[in-house]
RNA sequence: GGAGCGGUGGCCGAGUGGUUGAUGGCAGCGGUCUUGAAAACCGCCGGGCGAAAGCCUCGUGAGUUCGAAUCUCACCCGCUCCGCCA
């Protein structure tokens, strides 16, 4: 129940790359054309037996109707009947059953083929489709020659009191920075600004959704059972904490029918977002940039499926805009078929430079999922008035996730005192052109 | 947490064992009429699988029966009242 059982006889091949190309296991495809084949014919046989019964007992309707005795031999014969088709159905149905775990636990495994442009290989295969900015460097020359040297963000934010992961660790664990004074008002303007740009500019409704999702939601974007590792559970009411806005609001359209006048539906949210990062023990440690607990500006979109590609493109250009008007330089990367994830048919990823620790910062993904997602959330709409319903295209991307934008903007825009420069985007949000000691954090 | 009521097609709403996939109304679509529109009238009008015949689907799952939307059980969800909390 992912990449459809009708494309997957329709355009094997291309499947089968796709797999290869994600480094997934290519031959679940032929398993799954084996096995549905099995499933149409278990099917086919199963039906026949059906309309058997179903003419046997709709017989004894009108014999006993027509004035047939209820216990007399006529009516027991067509019983009989009734009753051998049905046992024979039961079996048959019993072994439908298990075909059709078979084949939908093989369309689960088998992955989104990548979009015909996304680049084949590894990290390396990643194509930079544009930079914009001039980096900054660590060590900064001023006019009358003297040099100084951007400090990382992790010690401004301490520095100036706006940033603490002691007592944030203190009292929820290490991962879940306190964010203090200005620090704390920080956040608020940016996640303010994000909303208003995307609202008042580009035309996206604004939603605020749970922090939480059902175990059904949580299925539905596939965050469990592929991501299950990376969730905060609350096993006590079955809720999932939200690893991202993109889990509850693409849900809010899970199994209902479209008008194609309501397309696109472009909606953006801010939620906190959770993550366990398993695995990622040692990584990042210091500072903000891999957290258990964060906040995001998510945007997800519901297209027309011959206006995804186009949309794809747009909704990363708004997320770009964002960090142009942060005067924040970055790199626009369309990730590669083993770099995307499984569900993805398309992927760029909007990375920012930090200056004093001299590395790109990843700060937005986004991405087309085609059907993908859609089939599985069964989000259809109308073609036309009337029409067979047809699987929606569904997009999401990150406008933007905080705690690197912070980052960011804590080195780039840092002075020699280790005060911090407020981009003129966020002043009337922050009230104070400066950071620092003397702001008043 | 306790008590009660309820979950039927895009919406409202009938239907308590046998051509009911489901009466009726609204919305929608097509047509007649009209300069055009409205009104009126006629027709169409849930979704899934399947090449088709046909099969499945009345919150979900199991059961009773020759046969279930209709009966039984479990579960899920919603609403109302009480309690609790803000």
């Amino acid at each position: 129940m992912s990449v459809g059982v009708q494309r997957l006889r329709d355009e094997p091949d291309r499947i089968r790359q796709g797999a290869i190309d994600k480094r997934e296991d290519p031959a679940l495809v032929d398993q799954a054309i084996e096995v549905d084949a099995r499933r149409r014919r278990l099917q086919a046989e199963s039906d026949a037996l059906k309309a058997e019964r179903n003419a046997a007992s709709k017989q004894v309707g009108d014999a006993v109707r027509g004035g047939a005795a209820a216990s007399g031999p006529e009516v027991a014969a067509l019983k009989a009947r009734s009753t051998a088709a049905g046992a024979r159905i039961a079996e048959i149905d019993a072994e439908l059953a298990t075909t059709e775990q078979q084949l939908e636990d093989l369309l689960l495994r088998i992955p989104n083929p990548p979009d015909p442009e996304v680049p084949v290989g590894g990290e390396e295969a990643n194509v930079t489709v544009l930079t914009w900015g001039e980096n900054a460097s660590r060590v900064v020359t001023e006019a009358d020659g003297t040099t100084w040297e951007r400090r990382p963000h992790w010690e401004i934010g301490e520095a100036l009191d706006i940033i603490d992961n002691p007592r944030g660790a203190k009292i929820a664990g290490s991962g879940f920075p306190v964010y203090k004074g200005a620090g704390s008002r920080l956040q608020r303007s940016l996640i303010s600004w994000f909303l208003d740009v995307h609202t008042t500019e580009h035309g996206f409704t604004e939603v605020w959704p749970p922090a939480v999702v059902n175990t059904a939601s949580a299925r539905g974007t596939g965050q469990i059972p592929d991501k299950e590792d990376q969730m905060y559970i609350v096993t006590r009411d079955e809720l999932y904490l939200v690893p991202t806005a993109e889990v509850p609001v693409t849900n809010l359209h899970r199994e209902e029918i479209l008008e194609a006048d309501q397309l696109p539906i472009r909606y953006c949210a801010y939620t906190p977002c959770f993550r366990r990062e398993a695995g990622a023990a040692g990584k990042d440690t210091r500072g903000i940039l891999r957290v258990h607990q964060f906040d995001k500006v998510e945007m997800v979109l519901f297209e027309r499926p011959e206006a995804s590609e186009a949309a794809l493109e747009w909704m990363t250009g708004r997320a770009e805009i964002l960090l142009q008007r942060l005067g924040l330089p970055y790199r626009k990367l369309l990730m590669s078929t083993g770099e995307m994830g499984f569900v993805q048919r398309k992927k760029y990823d909007l990375e920012v430079w930090a200056p004093a620790v001299e590395r790109w910062l990843e700060v937005s993904s986004c991405s087309n999922f085609g059907d993908y997602q859609a089939r599985r959330m069964q989000i259809r709409y109308r073609p036309e008035k009337g029409a067979r319903p047809e699987l929606v295209h569904t997009l999401n991307g990150s406008g933007l996730a905080l705690p690197r934008v912070v980052a960011a903007i804590l080195e780039q825009y840092q002075r020699p005192d280790g005060s911090v420069t407020v981009p003129a985007a966020l002043r009337p949000y922050l009230a104070t052109d400066r950071l620092g000691p003397a702001a008043g954090a």
